[in-house]
DNA sequence: AAAGACCATGCAAAGGTTTGCATAAATAAA
DNA sequence: TTTATTTATGCAAACCTTTGCATGGTCTTT
């Protein structure tokens, strides 16, 4: 059964010539006699010789493998960037190791041990909500591993980064509450430690100071992740107050859509009684009712910059010009959970 | 900046003993003087000695890798599978590679020879929608590479398979509609070529014919995808018909969704006038307004156990006691889009 | 005819680890 | 003291491919 691979040795040998020059004619060398070349080429053929990638790993010291560190892959947004690292890898001869960190520093850790030991040529990491020492990030850069940071930042990590900017998003979206009349608006937050949470937390503080709107602290309320589920206690919180907001202006679509299930059980009507906006533009954001409005950003694409960034390091790793950092901008898309202004 | 790994030979070279000895103070080989194991030990720690793989990989001709092919990774129910995958595989030393066939067929067969090319241990596979030649799966296995079938089955394939009973989850949905009153129930049906969708169709036709209904042609549609967007024309077509059907039972979550969002802008009162079931259960499903009666499938058990088999059958190749075929049962999960009972 | 130029191919090392077999040293038995 | 036995370690091959250098041969030039 165990079906031994034909090795450039066995066409060798059957040819009466040197394995070094059947890997030769095999590339093309230009050294060589074209019958030679020609024999060896037509046996290699016949006998469905297929190069041991495993022995030019070793030889050349690489595993031909980057390494993707995500949070979770359930969401639509980091699925969706997956798909775009793989559309641009794929055409490339690199494989993709997926790693999920489940939103934990631990696992993290664990998964860039890993990924160090298989000799990995590249890292795609957006870090988990956890994490906010990148020391394991710099090991792997300091054994020549080159990576690249995306969505979520790593602040004080010097690599490339192609990240949103989360504040103009949220500073978007809370603006155009306020000039559609609600003068209660809240934000449900996402967990702190995030530079995405952050910023948006900011954009929205911003947003409502630059209107002189008052900050109101019970206004604002964190969820501890980014499920439906974790919604929806935080929402309760909002609307149970004996002043309840107008808007609220979630951390990302899932929340929002929690938040609008909330509202009608609590009979708010959205958005008369109630705006709300989230933030992702998930694909089904608009098919729910009232239609979610919503910032969009261009998933698919940050995960192919992020891909051909690190691909162009591997390519032609002699230029070191420094690190990118590409921020996108993200969108405001206006549709019935908000009020017109 | 080169930093060069510490290899065995580093160390017995500074020890002055030979690298086979190394290699075996390392693992703790009985017939070594402890002293000279400590010394190793010792020495390996302080260099920060670490395997090299790549050698490993070679001398074993295994590259300590599992393929996964999936259709896409965007949907849930891919996601979630993948996710069971990961957290079983991580466990062991293996590394998964996941790869996207798009639905396509030439690109499922690129990602095989790929696969092969790189020479993964094993191949966890659902087939792409346009999928129905298995040859290239055959090929795997005759060079030794265990393939497990998941979700989609690939008919006429003797391989390892984890399914779900789709007969049955459409056979209970359509059944119930019956129950609670509906006379004229449409199927919105996935591309034929999947056997879960023929599937679905036939307990769909089953559970009609079961109950003496009439089954009527024009209330069978099928979507060509499985987003949004794919449900939207056949809906319209089927609501638009002189006698719309009271009931649509959708191949998936996503098509249910976008029908209840056509059936909305019809000016169907949802369930009154049309009760609409879907598949899969998605988390969302039940955040929609109406929430979505669905039919719940275990799709992180599904990946849990095509991981787990295909590591057995890894872990002991000797033992061939032919395939196993696991077809889990899905449930209905009755919520607001239909009517009670 | 001798020297130089060129062409086609082979040799051998390198990459890091494992493992069967051999060997050396030390101890026990005769 | 010699032989048998054990104990601890080393040698070398194997996994497969690539590549710098060397070699042998043919052809051209003087």
């Amino acid at each position: 059964m165990k079906k031994t691979r034909v090795t450039i040795t066995d066409i060798a040998r059957e040819l009466n010539i040197a394995p070094s020059t059947v890997s030769r004619a095999l590339k093309d060398h230009p050294a060589l006699k074209r019958e030679t070349k020609q024999a060896v080429k037509a046996l290699a053929k016949k006998l469905d010789y297929r190069p041991n990638l495993l022995a030019l790993n070793l030889l050349q010291k690489k595993s031909n493998t980057i390494g993707v560190i995500v949070p979770e892959i359930t969401s639509h947004f980091f699925s969706a960037i997956i798909t775009g690292i793989q559309d641009v890898i794929g055409t490339s001869d690199y494989n993709i190791i997926i790693c999920l960190s489940n939103e934990s520093y631990d696992e993290e850790m664990t998964i860039v041990d890993k990924l160090s030991k298989i000799q990995v040529d590249g890292v795609l990491v957006s870090p988990s909500s956890e994490t906010n020492n990148f020391d394991h990030l710099v090991r792997l850069q300091k054994s020549g591993i080159p990576v690249v940071v995306f969505d979520r930042d790593c602040p004080g990590l010097e690599s490339d980064k192609v990240l949103v900017d989360d504040y103009s998003g949220a500073f978007q979206a809370v603006e155009y509450l306020i000039r559609s009349g609600c003068k209660k608006i809240a934000h449900l937050s996402g967990p702190i430690n995030l530079s995405t949470a952050k910023h948006r937390l900011q954009g929205y503080l911003d947003a409502l100071e630059n209107n002189n709107m008052p900050i109101q602290k019970e206004y604002i309320v964190h969820v501890p992740g980014f499920s439906h589920k974790d919604g929806l206690k935080p929402t309760k919180k909002l609307l149970k107050l004996k002043d309840p907001p107008d808007a609220i202006f979630a951390t990302n679509d899932n929340i929002a859509i929690s938040a609008m299930h909330i509202a009608e059980k609590l009979e708010f009507r959205i958005p008369e009684d109630i705006s709300i906006v989230g933030f992702d533009d998930q694909p089904n954001s608009s098919y729910v009712t009232p239609s979610l409005s919503t910032v969009w950003q261009p998933v698919y694409s940050i995960g192919m910059l992020s891909a051909r960034i690190l691909l162009h390091h591997l390519e032609e790793e002699d230029t070191k010009i420094g690190f990118r950092k590409e921020i996108f901008k993200p969108e405001l898309v206006i549709r019935k959970s908000s009020k017109k202004i």
